[in-house]
DNA sequence: ATGATTATCTTGATAATCGAGATAAAACCA
DNA sequence: TGGTTTTATCTCGATTATCAAGATAATCAT
């Protein structure tokens, strides 16, 4: 190989450890937020999917998740209760849950990651507008291997059911 | 503001927001991952964590993880039951209890990981040298930012104790 | 030495999760 | 149409991860 190559091979190594080293500091920022927040990480991570997808019926959650049919009613109870979100019959499919985040607990939620958004956007400034593309790009680009990795591990998930 | 500013604000904003998404990603598929292994949430971060910390002791976990000590020492048990640690005296104090990953779990551990890895890594060589670079510092500066976060959310926490 | 502190473990209680069965709505189909 | 099957959620009893408080044992400080 050549030299260039080479040293290009080493950064990617490196790339592949950071990363890595993000998604477990990721993970701990989820669980100690949500301890902070006073509810159990599996709430916040949630209240998270629903932010992200909207609305979306008991059985999508379940998915998601990865928890059994009995535990998603137990944890849509405990979202409901501290009004997180609302339960309301699909009027399609009257089987169907769909469970409704409601803004203001969203709002709420949001706000506990601004300190972290922030320092953040500080970080950001350094880079030049090139910069920031190719980053958001690369961001944008491993969300969708995340994507799929994670589609094929819920596949899985389901084989086995 | 200029219109390139205007055009670096926008970008740095959606930035903002892949990079929260792909954290959801991360704790959903650190979530599957573990459901796949067999073993609890818990417990596979608890792995990841003395992979990149080597041997630490309870308590240190106690403090990293959030865990109270007692749930710290079933979770010490649970990982030395299944292989994943060893439990040793240290012999400075010999109060502390170091925990000690064990090399052929992590190995066993990290080839789950591999399919990640490699797509990543795939995606990675339409990247030039230059831009990888700038690309690496800038997750080595949320992992900064992140540890940072960390650390106050973990102080906040032993304030209220 | 002795009292205070620190690190981990033990124990009983709580609550999140599971798994299997119940219920009810929708889809299928003869 | 009526009856069977499938699907979506819920219920309930059992399991287990977690907590909180107290026990134990080693270290530190005076």
């Amino acid at each position: 190989m050549s030299r260039d190559k080479l040293q290009k091979q080493e950064t990617l190594d490196c790339l592949l450890k950071s990363l890595h080293k993000y998604g477990m500091r990721t993970v701990l920022f989820q669980q100690n937020m949500a301890q902070k927040m006073g509810v159990v990480h599996t709430d916040l991570k949630t209240a998270e999917i629903l932010n992200e997808t909207g609305p979306i019926t008991a059985g999508e959650l379940s998915r998601i998740t990865g928890l059994s049919s009995g535990s998603v009613t137990a944890l849509i109870d405990r979202l409901e209760k501290t009004g997180y979100v609302m339960r309301e019959k699909d009027e399609e499919d009257r089987r169907k849950v769909v469970i409704t985040p409601i803004q203001k607990r969203q709002k709420q939620i949001k706000a506990h990651f601004e300190s972290l958004a922030e320092a953040t956007k500080e970080a950001c400034l350094t880079y030049t507008e090139e910069e920031l593309v190719v980053i958001l790009g690369f961001v944008e680009k491993v969300i969708r291997i995340m994507d799929h990795e994670n589609e094929k591990l819920m596949a899985e998930r389901e084989e086995n059911n």
